[in-house]
RNA sequence: GAGGGUGUAGCUCAGCUGGUAGAGCAAUGCACUUUUAAUGCAUAGGUCUUGGGUUCGAAUCCCAACACCCUCACCA
């Protein structure tokens, strides 16, 4: 565990600083503040009107610093952002040959009088000075940050402070976060924790994780999905609840598909699909409205407008509009996915039909657009609708040539729902149908009696891609899966 | 899994048709009390991702491996 670290010559000077800094009788790696005020805060506080004149305590990294012999200007940056520093010999004479030996990317507490320079910058003139953290390795250059993509990955925790747009689109990803949890508390919404290790990995048709429980010698699989545990909680009376949380699929990564992920599902009983759709939409509209600043957003080639009422196509439609044939020319849809270079001849009917659907409709729902009325064969747990029996009730919201929402009115038939989990779907994929698999004691569940409900799960990173205007979901993950270096 | 691209100083990047490596920032030293990517002068900094091969000679050409990025495939 000790082997010797091997350290670069920039990082043993800067030791060499650290061991000058303790020689001094100082801490360099401080202690508590009290009484720290944000940057941002202290920025937009300031009046220069206001007499005596104001003071500020600000603590953070130092990520610029200018010494200019018995004057140092330091700009620090906090998570809200960056405040200049003064720091002159004259009111820091005691300190003076410590505040020497600081470097950039030090964190430091400083605390002074507010003023501004002849330039009109905000500064602190700091008269009493803390050293909280030494920093013995090299910030990354000042101009262009950290550019290198595997790095900021795997060194986020660099990469936060030295591209302050990253900071500002991580802060902006909590703070959605924290509005969407309010937005549901607002309504009754009960927010639960289910399972992440499951036995049956259940919910959807995904690949999953197995992990090993060594004291009950039992394989665990981490959720593809929460569903049919939050809808065991409608069954337990629960009428309203949701989750935040992980899922894990062991799949391909792509810009758009990190293997654990995000998700929000929603459970509302006594509702339908069309409750849930009014729900996304308020949902995400608000988001739009209260963290974005315009109804338009910019998302790789696309500008995306978020006006309501959001369009809702029944799937059929669209399917005739795009793929150039009718739904149920079963004849002419097999030829066409035959051009295209499906292996038609091995699916069943629906499952090309949604391939086709996929290759030439969702590459145009650009602006919010809601796709409803599904095939019903490809929706084992949503109620069929009354009028038209073939369809589901389900719908899928696309944003961005983007799915971003799947809901639909659940279904809670259980001889329906066994039989629907009993059947098999062909030519959906080899591995996927074995994890279709039969979830025995949802069954029970379900008769007991589970209240007609709308169910609703959002992609939250993807939501968050869109609303940041960001291509590549690594980029809104804090920490992205990786492969491990050598 | 397939194809394409990238990997050079702490960081950001140059480096042509092979001749043992260059800038800016950061660093080190000196000067400087109103700077804004501070400035000026000076100095130092490299197993060119790794391993093979071709060659008198490889950062450069060839092969392989590794990692990252992009496209496709897989994908509830």
């Amino acid at each position: 565990m000790t082997e010797p670290v091997e350290t670069s010559k920039l990082e043993q000077q800067r030791v060499e600083r650290l061991e000058k800094i303790k020689r001094l009788g100082v801490d360099p790696y401080g202690g508590r503040l009290d009484n720290v005020e944000p940057a941002g805060t202290v920025r937009a506080k300031f009046d220069t009107n206001i007499q005596p004149p104001q003071r500020a305590i600000c603590a953070g990294r130092i990520v610029l610093l200018r010494d200019i012999g018995k004057l140092i200007f330091i700009t620090l940056r906090d998570s809200s952002g960056t405040i200049q520093l003064g720091l002159s010999k004259k009111l820091l004479e005691t300190q003076w040959e410590l505040i020497k030996l600081i470097e950039l990317g030090d964190i430091i507490g400083a605390e002074g009088q507010l003023g501004l320079t002849k330039t009109g910058e905000l500064t602190i003139w700091v008269d009493k000075f803390t050293l909280l953290a030494k920093s013995v390795l090299q910030p990354p250059e000042k101009f262009h940050g950290l550019a290198d993509t595997e790095l900021r990955y795997r060194q986020r925790y660099v990469d936060l402070w030295a591209n302050p747009e990253v900071m500002q689109r991580f802060k902006k990803r909590l703070a959605i976060v924290s509005t969407i949890r309010g937005f549901l508390q607002e309504r009754g919404f009960y927010e639960v924790e289910t399972p992440m290790m499951q036995t049956i990995a259940g919910g959807a048709a995904a690949k999953p994780f197995i992990t090993h429980h060594n004291a009950l010698d039992i394989d665990l699989y981490l959720r593809i999905a929460p569903e049919l545990f939050l809808k065991r909680l409608l069954v337990g009376g629960i009428e309203k609840v949701f989750e935040i949380n992980r899922n894990f699929r062991n799949e391909g990564l792509s810009p758009r598909h990190n293997p654990e992920f995000t998700m929000m599902e929603i459970y509302q009983a006594y509702a339908d699909y069309n409750i849930m759709m009014e729900l996304t939409e308020e949902l995400i509209c608000s988001i739009v409205k209260k963290h974005c600043e315009s109804s338009t957003m910019q998302f790789g080639e696309y500008t995306i407008d978020f006006s309501r009422p959001w369009k809702k196509i029944p799937y059929a439609e669209l399917f005739n509009q795009y793929c150039g044939c009718e739904i149920h020319d079963i004849a002419a849809i097999r030829k066409k996915a035959k051009e295209i270079g499906f292996e038609e001849a091995k699916m069943d009917d629906e499952v090309i039909i949604n391939k086709l659907f996929e290759e030439k409709v969702e590459s145009n729902l650009v602006n919010p657009t809601f796709v409803i009325d599904y095939p019903g064969k490809l929706c084992p747990l949503t109620k069929r609708s009354k009028e038209k029996p073939d369809y589901a009730e389900r719908f899928e919201l696309y944003i961005g040539a983007m799915e971003i929402a799947n809901a639909y009115t659940e279904l809670n038939d259980p001889l329906v729902q066994y039989e629907n989990f009993t059947s098999q779907v062909k030519g959906a994929g080899e591995d996927e149908n074995t994890f279709r698999s039969l979830d025995e004691d949802f069954i029970t569940a379900l008769k007991y009696g589970m209240p007609p409900a709308g169910g609703l799960g959002i992609g939250i990173d993807r939501l968050i891609m869109l609303l940041t205007g960001t291509t590549n979901i690594r980029d809104v993950i804090l920490f992205p899966l990786l492969k491990p270096e050598k």
